[in-house]
DNA sequence: GGGAAAATATAATAACATTGCATTTCCACT
DNA sequence: AGTGGAAATGCAATGTTATTATATTTTCCC
């Protein structure tokens, strides 16, 4: 839990960028599926990124790099990534980020979207999957998924 | 805690009306502002259903009673009634249902939300709130707004 | 290299939300 | 009661997010 959560400004892009996409190949290898170009190069733009990104945002930073994909071409993409635990959806901004976190899956994340610079961090705790399991259970409530964001500020662009 | 969340099939449901619609009331009174017909009606509407409506459903609603409203209207009370307290928006739905809750606006709340029949119940609990804003604290960021959703099925829909 | 399944493409449209500006309603004050 | 100004609503257009239905391409296995 005391690990750097948001990235600082200068840490090492690169490195994340390659931890990432090698995840991303071990999953699909393991999951006997198939991380083809597309789906390789939409998780790559989320990657590169901190930021939570629109569907449409991608579609255009694809276009940017001279690759034109429909709509609905990205959705289901999208939807493979979530799938493999590769990419999250945040709720309250309609938009997904790449899962940099470990155990995405297996239980609640709290994600940290900060309003300022649009960056997504991610936060787990077994104590507060428990409560929210507790929870839901004392109102006879049988849980499928959870979405667990906190809107507001990170550290870097509080100064 | 222990209360019953989701109101059972058989609820006397013009009760829940009438008290919603009494602290409606009170509510704008409170705060010097106007419940004006318009957001009467609407607020009506959301309160004499559980379930998370979209905005262009209670469109939709008002226009079979035949009054006829622009979505810009519709959004902008909507956006009247949150900042009341007496409308949640469910970030999952990119819907709003009525508070029926009471301390809502005070502390986070956590959404219970049925994927059968649509229906929100909210649970509080002090400790949530402390476990997430403990969480967000330990990254230094900044809280402005909490968005805890669980997604699945009611105890009256699982049977 | 042929056939089946998976993945992607195309075109259209549905669903959700906002912008800019005009008009109406309401209320305080005379 | 009449009026000025602020609040609320209306209107038209458009932007943004997501899906449906169908066709084509790619991949992989034999």
């Amino acid at each position: 839990m005391a690990k750097a959560l948001f990235p600082a400004p200068d840490h090492d892009h690169a490195r994340c960028v390659d931890h990432g996409m090698r995840r991303a190949h071990d999953v699909f290898e393991q999951r006997g599926e198939r991380l083809t170009k597309l789906r390789e190069a939409v998780f790559r733009t989320l990657a590169e990124s901190h930021e939570a990104l629109g569907a449409y945002q991608i579609i255009e930073k694809l276009r940017e790099k001279g690759r034109r994909i429909a709509p609905i071409s990205m959705y289901r993409v999208l939807g493979v990534l979530q799938e493999a635990g590769l990419v999250h959806r945040i709720e309250s901004r309609n938009a997904f980020a790449a899962c940099h976190g470990g155990a995405c899956g297996t239980r609640p994340v709290l994600f940290l979207v900060c309003d300022s610079c649009g960056r997504v961090a991610e936060t787990e705790d077994d104590s507060l999957g428990d409560q929210v399991r507790r929870m839901a259970k004392s109102a006879n409530f049988q849980t499928k998924d959870t979405v667990l964001e906190v809107r507001g500020q990170c550290a870097h662009c509080a100064r």
